[in-house]
DNA sequence: TTGACTTATATGTCTAGACATATAATCGTA
DNA sequence: TACGATTATATGTCTAGACATATAAGTCAA
């Protein structure tokens, strides 16, 4: 999601797919309208085959058009309906912002899969977990507070991790790194124990990010991380319609 | 942002791309890391360069990568370190979620920009802007409130449009399609005019969304939705380390 | 009408070349 | 040593073909 328009340069393929995108954003080609196929574009800008297709694929790997074989390509639906969220781990956003990282392991605990646990981890029957709380901070100010929970079943290793020394995260990261994800994003009022833990009033709001993850079916951990609402500020710049 | 792997059908450039990745993923190549030239993937993989070329063009793409010429392609750092986020409009969101989807203009307002105005646009001088306070219902529930500001010197017919007919959002999608956006997320306690528009407590939290739009250096509008924090949720899910 | 078979066709992938271009590295000079 | 010009090289783009493959559409029989 480059911020850049490549339109500097004008190679034929790109002003092909610049031609296109341009079409179907400005809304003269609506979702479910098929544009012209290659053979058409081929004879309009009078190049090869292989031109309009780097172009057509590259609308297609940015899910902009779908393309089927025999029928064509026709224009997508504007993006999956709600949110697409990426974020890496703390300490990296946090160094990254040119502050101090700071942890401190508050809880941790192993112990036999409880009802609740395995509701979390969305999991029928589960061994073992660790339950993981602990705080970030960014030039020694609380930065978000993390509730973890690690399936031992997907990941044993965890059970006998120094995480007093090292983030489940970065941990995590570094042990099982081809994972898939799902994010919720909400809003809560700080309660006693998370005011304390963010230095922040009760009843002050708090973001929350909640992150399940899995890999390749095995589900791997669950995540709350809150963050005082009012001052941490997730930003994102994108281009497109 | 696919969630399925396209593992299924191991053409020669996919196996590529995905032996690569796997590497990158794994941490085997490092952020930083040279990846072999094309040449050397050619001789590797028995194949012509063009085959290589579009393996390592996807990844590029995909921002995995980074290629320089003369010099090779790199291993990029994980991703922008914080959060990209994508959000069609809210009438799509709600109607993709099967609820019926109600609007309502509360108050639209034509002006000479401000000085809190211009500073919300991040603007230095600005002629006239209309703000618009509207809400977004699913099922008759309040889903959100949107408080917005359209700079009229770069949206001069946002002026005459009928905002009380149609959603803002809508009708800028409509009618200023190609544009570059940043978001921020946070969160914040409702205060009595969010409550009552929300129909929530005063003093619950909600989940904002501030969107700040422009094209091509020219600043188009800012918006803020306030969505009640304990009822909607903003899911995404995706793949990667 | 329905289902099974065939066919036509648009996309998917690939090749073996070509020339363009940005730039790292080298070389030469002040 | 520092700076400017030259060169080598990896990527960027493009061509004119080829065969593979999924599938919409048409055909035909039950």
């Amino acid at each position: 999601m480059s911020l850049v328009t490549d339109a500097d340069k004008p190679t034929l393929y790109k002003r092909i797919r610049a031609d296109i995108e341009k079409r179907i954003l400005t809304g003269e080609w609506p979702p479910g309208h098929r544009i012209p196929f290659e053979h058409e574009l081929v004879a309009r800008y009078g190049c090869s085959r292989m031109t309009v297709n780097k172009a057509l694929s590259e609308l297609a790997q940015a899910d902009l058009i779908e393309r089927r074989r025999r029928a064509g390509s026709f224009v997508r639906r504007p993006q999956h309906q709600s949110a697409v969220l990426k974020i890496a781990d703390i300490r990296a956003e946090i160094t990254a912002l040119g502050r101090a990282y700071g942890y401190e392991l508050i809880g941790r605990k192993l112990r036999a899969a409880t009802a609740a646990d395995r509701d979390r981890l969305g999991v029928k029957k589960a061994g073992k977990v660790v339950a993981i709380t602990c705080r970030h901070s960014a030039d020694k100010v609380p930065f978000a507070v993390e509730d973890r929970l690690i399936d031992l079943s997907s990941v044993p290793d965890a059970a006998t991790a120094d995480f007093a020394r090292e983030p489940p995260g970065s941990w995590l990261l570094h042990h099982v790194p081809w994972t898939e994800a799902e994010h919720t994003i909400s809003a809560i009022v700080a309660d006693d124990r998370t005011a304390e833990a963010l230095d922040i009033a009760v009843g002050a709001p708090c973001l929350v990010i909640d992150r399940y993850t899995w890999r390749s079916a095995r589900t791997i951990t669950a995540v709350r991380l809150l963050y005082p609402g009012d001052s941490h500020r997730l930003v994102a710049r994108f281009k497109g319609g």
